[in-house]
DNA sequence: GGGGGTCTTGAGAACGTTCTTAGGAACGTT
DNA sequence: AACGTTCCTAAGAACGTTCTCAAGACCCCC
């Protein structure tokens, strides 16, 4: 069948010996006599026909693709939310392209300019931090866009964001049950959407339960990785003697659980520790981690199903939604966690 | 400066009182007067002119992008290929966009398929598995295509590819060297690329150090994932008595510590264990996991140069590269490993 | 048997860009 | 003064598709 040659429609109705409207019509499933249909298909896969993208695309304006931002594609958060999204959006008759932008948000600015050239219908994005440049390249965009995080609240975009303080707060309320009290917080950078939300968060549940926070429970990392999550806690031991740490994201837990075997801390006996995102990274550690699920893959739904109601409907009403968090318990925090 | 509405090159045109090519020449970079270069930016940046993707791809033919396909944006593998490749291809030019296809050749051949539509210039791929319609699809894609593993040898393809065998031969000798003799497969699905390879590398190993083969010490995990490898290291402690392990990769090493800590047993002293792929999840692991690195960065690195040679030169020779493995030791094989 | 309807098909415009071709102005040379 | 060069600019075709519009064929019913 397929011939090596590139052909179009023109090439197609010239052998079938039809118009090229007739092609396209039968190609796209419009009406059509089943004589002429026959033969525009088989001259269709003689020549191996298939359809440009960027024509139908001009033509159409409609990419029929979507595009998923994301900061980094190392953090597990992100794999989780690629997977749901995926589904969501194939199941909508639309492909998932992932777009890895980096930290910096002048990358991420980049991209939410380059896609107003129309590379996609839709944008999801993820961003770690939020410039006022960033915020004004959203709002600027002509295409629909759906922010996943926490945006300043004039922005008016569709918005599915986690509740961080109420899941520190979970994760403080089940260490106090557990008989902690001095209990630190191993954060990323708090010019970070997340760092910032999970430093008020700590402080505000520890202020809550009656706990005073203190400077020296609160160590930044350099990033959301799992090496500035070993070196940060090292800094933390060397400057208290906390009892249960969190970390910021799975990541930084793990980096602390490392640490705090290197410092011969058993954990959870000397030090619990409690991880956030409930990613695969919290199941796999050892000892496995419990861990605040703030709704990834919930928020990721979410938000897919929004952008597709706003590419369908563009002038619905802006909707910014709130997902839930919930703890999961593994051993790192109680010594007799049960097991999968 | 920004309108809101969308502009294209004759609107520019009209208000800054010159003609549509001369607009274009300006933006394009071709020579003009200064004061006509002048005049044609302003009204650019009035009217928020941005030029379109589509329109462009279809009069030039390039779209400037490069598609990565891997199978399972959750193996830490693909994330240390995204991130190389991301490095490379933005260098030559391109923007990247990586689809997850899943583990199905099937979903595979479709993105081969629609990527002749004209979505991107050039395919990275790594299947996990080759069927004969993927080489089929491979063969016939008008599309210059790397792939990332191996390959039947009539296929003419560019192809960069790890050399598994040599990378189990080392660990095996590295467990010998340790004093281990009965040496276990945790593998993969043997249908895939990984999986057959591993098989094959772990007897050749084993007979060339004149160990005995037998299957009790092989079993296969339903994946290359840590659950998977959790599970089938329960039924190897079942049926056989390891004093050193081998997973097929990092994920299902990991796995395999989780259960060999589950069942009792002191990971180095009892049973050695050693990943493969040397990734994130290696370091991360406790005890930290050695590791065969199959060079993914390099192979990576190296197909991303080979893909952007082949789109500037289609006629090149196609050229087939085999990166050699190394060894990461770490804490699991080794009692006093040096820690980082 | 004629009028009005439905159904099938084709011609051609339009999407927004780049690039070829060629016209005209300015300038230098003989 | 005529001619050749060079530079700048404009006109218009082309990329491949979809979709509107109109024309023709056919059928039904009064």
């Amino acid at each position: 069948m397929a011939e090596t040659k590139k052909s179009n429609l023109a090439l197609v109705a010239a052998r079938a010996g039809v118009s090229v409207a007739s092609v396209s019509r039968v190609l796209n499933g419009g009406s059509a006599s089943e004589q002429l249909a026959k033969r525009v298909r088989e001259a269709a896969d003689e020549l191996g026909y298939v359809p440009d993208a960027s024509a139908r695309t001009m033509r159409t304006g409609r990419t029929d693709q979507i595009t998923l931002a994301v900061a980094d594609v190392g953090n597990p958060v992100y794999v989780q939310m690629m997977r749901t999204v995926t589904g969501i959006v194939a199941k909508a008759g639309y492909r998932l392209v992932v777009s890895s932008t980096g930290a910096d948000p002048k990358d991420q600015i980049d991209l939410v300019r380059s896609l107003n050239r129309g590379y996609a219908d839709g944008l999801l994005i993820s961003p770690l931090r939020i410039t006022p440049d960033l915020v004004e390249a959203l709002s600027a965009s002509r295409l629909p866009i759906v922010v996943i995080g926490t945006l300043p609240p004039e922005v008016e975009l569709d918005n599915v964001r986690a509740d961080s303080a109420t899941g520190i707060g979970l994760a403080v309320e089940h260490l106090i049950a557990q008989g902690r009290r001095r209990i630190a917080l191993v954060n990323g950078p708090v010019d970070t959407v997340p760092g910032s939300a999970r430093l008020a968060g700590h402080r505000a549940a520890l202020e809550r339960f009656g706990l005073a926070a203190s400077d020296e429970l609160e160590v930044t990392a350099t990033g959301f990785t799992y090496r500035a999550g070993h070196r940060a806690t090292a800094r933390l031991l060397a400057q208290a003697e906390p009892d249960a740490i969190i970390g910021a994201n799975d990541l930084l837990a793990v980096g602390a659980l490392k640490e705090l075997a290197a410092a011969g801390r058993r954990v959870p006996e000397d030090v619990a520790v409690v991880g956030m995102d409930d990613t695969d990274a919290a199941e796999l550690a050892t000892p496995s981690l419990t861990s605040v699920d703030l709704g990834s893959a919930k928020r990721a739904k979410a938000a897919a199903k929004l952008l597709i109601r706003r590419i369908e409907d563009p002038d619905a009403p802006v909707v910014r939604q709130v997902i839930a968090p919930a703890l999961s318990v593994r051993e790192s925090t109680v010594p007799e966690a049960p097991r999968a």
